[in-house]
DNA sequence: TTTTTTTTTGTGACTAAGTTACAAAGTTTG
DNA sequence: CAAACTTTGTAACTTAGTCACAAAAAAAAA
């Protein structure tokens, strides 16, 4: 556990040893089931060490439409359920385990009371902090502002990329819920585009065809 | 100035002679005309103390698309455009003066040479930083979440309110601009509205008539 | 093995909202 | 007053989300 910690926070080697004890003390490490959920409803791990499985956090809206944020794998360490809880301004967060996963978990009281103390700690705060929130921004821009069909593509193209392999196993509502749409929306466009060859569908899966599909990812363009 | 910079910015008793010297010495009033660029396009003025008029920040898509995020009044300090220059991961904003303007601008050299050494400078940006990517957070799923009638409804109001008048004085692409939507768009949801009774339209302008529309302001609501 | 149940996918009809293209009405300016 | 510009209206079309239900495939139960 303590080489877990050394490892991964980097204000670590700026703790003194009482500090250091507690946050030994406070970390507990916990195992989530797939699909159980992480943060929400009430419910606040504080800041989450990834040890094994995959995470995702997400944004809710009233009517059960979805924005997918962040991917945590295993290395990624987040301070968004903490920021969520230690900001009344920062909306609210939800995080499910999308595998089996186990999970460092430093309370948010324990690293509340370090970063009132230590600068490190504060600075890592709010570093991380500061990332967290744009890469919600920037998920939610790409909802907003990207065809559904370039999401999906992209989508496709880094689930690929990330098993490397282009024989990818998901199921069309899995997809949605990923890109924030609906699951007879993907069907559709994964049609047109096993229409194209450019995938190959089979229950429970897509097999990339088109090369070009895997190689350009795509990114929304501002200009002024 | 001085008396500006003590008033607004809550670190001002925590700095010493020098710190304060070279906030003075950087710091800018500047003028917008109203419809001016203040941030963007590789235009940054650090953090702004607006001392009168209104200015509006968004994000802008490839395609012209625009979410509004802050209106920003006299009194406001915005440190959005400051922590786009001091963050690489933060997303690019836009602002723009929506009246004639006065602010001041605190470069973002100065004010980063005084985080440096001021924990209070420190914590006062990461304080705002938090709260303005929150905001801009809000906004965006007000954006996503909300139906394009909500959001119009919750303008008119706000609008209503804040000229203290039922009367507000707006084009219907100022309205589609500030919601995020289209002239159209908007110029249809009104006429629905106006063959409801509840408002008159004109030309330049709306009056609120019914009551309802300027009481309950409606909020999405997040479930879990 | 059959039968039943569940999961996954397909499809049509409908709705909300954004886009394109143009026209008409109202205002301002020369 | 006429020309130019601003504001608003409207129709046709597209994209994407929703609802309702059916068909196919896989898993579980009998």
């Amino acid at each position: 556990m303590e080489n877990r910690l050394r490892e991964w926070l980097p204000f670590w080697r700026y703790l003194d040893g009482a500090e250091r004890g507690l946050l030994i003390l406070n970390t507990k490490a916990v195992r989530y089931k797939s699909g159980e959920n992480v943060c929400g409803c009430a419910k606040n791990p504080g800041i989450l060490l990834v040890q094994s499985g995959t995470l995702l956090s997400y944004v809710l809206s009233g009517n059960g439409r979805v924005v997918g944020v962040h991917r945590l794998m295993p290395g990624s360490v987040c301070v968004l359920a903490a920021l969520t809880a230690l900001n009344p301004a920062v909306p609210d967060f939800y995080m499910d385990a999308c595998e089996d996963s186990e999970v460092l978990a430093v309370p948010v009281e324990a690293i509340m009371k370090l970063s009132k103390k230590n600068t490190y700690v504060k600075e890592f705060l709010h570093d991380r902090s500061i990332g967290c929130l744009s890469k919600v921004i920037t998920a939610m821009e790409e909802q907003l502002f990207m065809s559904l069909d370039m999401r999906l593509e992209n989508f496709l193209f880094s689930e690929a990329s990330r098993k490397k392999s282009c024989e990818i196993r998901i199921t069309h509502e899995q997809i949605a819920d990923a890109i924030g749409s609906a699951r007879e929306v993907v069907s559709r466009a994964l049609k047109r585009m096993s229409d194209g060859h450019r995938i190959a569908m089979f229950r429970g899966g897509i097999r990339i065809l088109d090369p070009k599909l895997s190689t350009a990812r795509q990114k929304p363009s501002y200009t002024c």
